[in-house]
RNA sequence: GCGCCUAUAGCUCAAUUGGAUAGAGCAACGGACUUCUAAUCCGUAGGUUGCAGGUUCGAUUCCUGCUAGGCGUGCCA
């Protein structure tokens, strides 16, 4: 397709030219040629809207421009154009001949699970950092969404010749690990019999750190007790971070994500490198002394407010190890590199794009989108408020436990990744966890699952009536005339654009409503055309090359999306 | 106060980046299994794209101002 698209536009141009040259429209400057999505097969396969474009600058009805074109495009010479009409306001709907279906399913036989991709990234590095949850809690659903959209990201982005990888940044230092082992400390010693504590300000009131501390209290007795209070919440920090990743990682991996590097925060900290920021952030004078603290400069870049750097309390803010950690990933190589934040980082957006600027890397290197928020929403649809501290959320797992026991441990990873990529990464989304189970069975996953599982069964019956798919050469594609196998191989030929599309716009949600349409095609014409037919093997064989073509369509935006292609439902 | 996000059918969401008659799925109603899987199909109904202006051949899309909700806003990350 787009190598028709090319050779369309060089005609369209040329005609434009000689029209140019022969007087016939006087204008000085050929603006590109645009092409709109023609949505009905009335429109023809391509159209533009030039002539409406160049209304103005050549001072003529859009019409009579479409006709002076029209008129310049020699259709004898061009056997790829089949018609060429002017319509509406002044469109230019081109009618293309039949050839190019049926190259779109020769490349798609011949490229089989290859079929989308390209080669538009030229091998350039990336990286797509996402959930990177804080260490202190079970991943919820929130994250959920953002591991969806981030594992699908970074398959779109390969998928058109990027080399993309996937990483987690743990924060397993600073402030929030240290409240994570006093918490745990806290629910340690309640467990051993230890009354009126409480769980320290800010720290985690989650159950399952209760149920974590009772676990070493069963198991390890009471031998942290002789350890000095500092040296024990440090231990608990440690030993918590370690349990709670090893959790996360285990629920990540059950939803199909697996992270490529796990960056850990306090090895960057250990590493000198933020001493070696400050020393830079110095030099360049960034940085200045007030109120016992060291602040940097944020307003030079732009900003409103300058930001602290280093606590009156000596500490790093995360502002520097985060500095430390962009310059390490710059370091590692990467063209690009792809934050995925949740709305709640939204005031980092600007200071780390800034940061990324005193870095002296280039402003583009670094792309930041939001994953917009997840709001939890009770049955009467008011907003919970989801905090790890006070220990009111959803899991992930338990959103996959849910899942599964409707629609079974095959279908509920399906279901619960699907769900959160059809929405664009920038809209708020309200979760109502129990109508999402309920609803499961309604997904709309299931439709393009099922329309994948009949293709398959399409050929394991014809394997039983002794009907084997011929190779596409040997077949008579000129046989597929109903409308609706037109618009089918229509649909086929989209699919590289999609994807495309979808991975340079870094939305994900794309994909998952191309499939829907692609199956809300296929389905009619299941039903309405039979494809095995033993009266009429030529017209069954053209029939199997498309049923072929849309299965490995499916198969392959499904994969894209770490959602599985089920051969039978 | 300032900054960012959002507002489209009763509900949940699309709309190929400014294109032709704004589309799907749920929910509602009426039909279709003796036929490659009915998790499907066919049909009916559902809209002043939050409001008011502006830009132009053309606006759900861009700009301005409102309204409503959410998030953020110098020592949490």
């Amino acid at each position: 397709m787009d190598a028709i698209k090319a050779e369309v536009y060089d005609i369209l141009k040329n005609a434009i030219h000689a029209a140019i040259a022969a007087g016939d429209l006087s204008i000085t400057e050929v603006p590109d040629i645009p092409f709109s999505p023609t949505k009905t097969p009335e429109h023809g396969d391509i159209a533009t809207p030039i002539a409406l474009g160049l209304a103005k600058q050549a001072r003529k009805p859009p019409r009579d421009i479409a006709k002076i074109i029209k008129d310049r495009i020699d259709l004898e010479s061009h056997p790829t154009i089949h018609e060429v009409d002017i319509a509406g306001p002044g469109f230019i709907n081109i009618y293309l001949s039949d050839e190019w279906l049926y190259d779109t399913l020769r490349t798609i036989a011949s490229t089989q699970s290859e079929y989308g991709t390209c080669d538009k990234g030229a091998g350039k590095q990336l990286q797509i950092e996402f959930v990177s949850a804080n260490p202190t809690g079970p991943i919820n659903i929130v994250s959920g969404r953002a591991a969806a959209v981030g594992d699908t990201l970074v398959n779109i982005l390969n998928a058109i010749g990027y080399k993309a990888i996937r990483e987690y940044y743990v924060n397993d230092a600073g402030g929030q690990v240290d409240r994570l082992g006093e918490s745990i400390d806290v629910r340690y010693r309640q467990a051993l019999g230890e009354e009126g504590l409480e769980i320290p300000e800010g720290g985690y009131q989650g159950e399952y750190l209760r149920e974590y501390a009772e676990a070493i209290a069963e198991t390890e007795g009471d031998t942290y007790l002789q350890l000095e209070t500092n040296e024990r919440v440090g231990h608990f920090r440690d030993k918590g971070v370690a349990h709670i990743l090893a959790q996360q990682k285990t629920a990540l991996e059950r939803f199909g994500v697996n992270f490529d590097v796990w960056s850990s925060e306090k090895a960057i900290r250990d590493s000198g490198k933020p001493e070696e920021i400050i020393g830079l952030f110095q030099e360049k004078e960034y940085l200045y002394e007030a109120e016992g603290a060291t602040w940097f400069r944020m307003t030079d870049f732009g900003d409103d407010k300058d930001c602290v750097v280093i606590r009156s309390s000596g500490e790093y803010t995360y502002f520097v190890p985060d500095a430390a950690y962009h310059r390490d990933k710059y370091d590692r190589g990467f063209t690009t590199v792809i934050d995925l934040l949740g709305p709640d980082h939204q005031g980092h957006i600007t200071r780390l794009k800034n940061l990324v600027k005193a870095l002296g890397i280039p402003d583009d290197w670094l792309e930041i989108s939001i994953i917009q928020q997840v709001n939890l929403v009770d049955a009467e649809g008011n907003r919970l408020d989801m905090s790890k501290r006070r220990g009111q959320f959803f899991t992930l797992d338990a959103l996959i436990d849910e899942l599964a026991e409707t629609v079974g441990e095959q279908f509920a990873v399906d279901v619960a990744r699907y769900f959160f990529l059809m929405r664009a990464n920038n809209t708020h989304l309200d979760f109502n966890m129990e109508l999402a189970v309920t609803h499961a069975s309604e997904n709309p996953v299931f439709y393009i699952q099922y329309a994948h599982a009949r293709c398959c069964s399409i050929f394991e019956q014809g394997n039983e009536q002794g009907i084997a798919p011929k190779p596409i050469e040997a077949v008579s594609l000129k046989l597929l005339t109903e409308p609706i196998e037109y618009e089918l191989i229509r649909k086929l030929a989209e699919y590289p654009s999609v994807v495309l599309l979808s991975a340079e716009a870094r939305e994900a949600h794309r994909i998952p409503h191309y499939l829907h349409e692609l199956a809300g095609i296929f389905h009619p014409y299941y039903n309405q055309h039979r494809v095995l037919d033993s009266s009429d093997m030529e017209k069954t064989h053209a029939r199997l090359i498309l049923i072929q073509s849309v299965q490995t369509v499916l198969k392959n935006g499904l994969t894209l999306l770490g959602i599985s292609a089920p051969t039978s439902m």
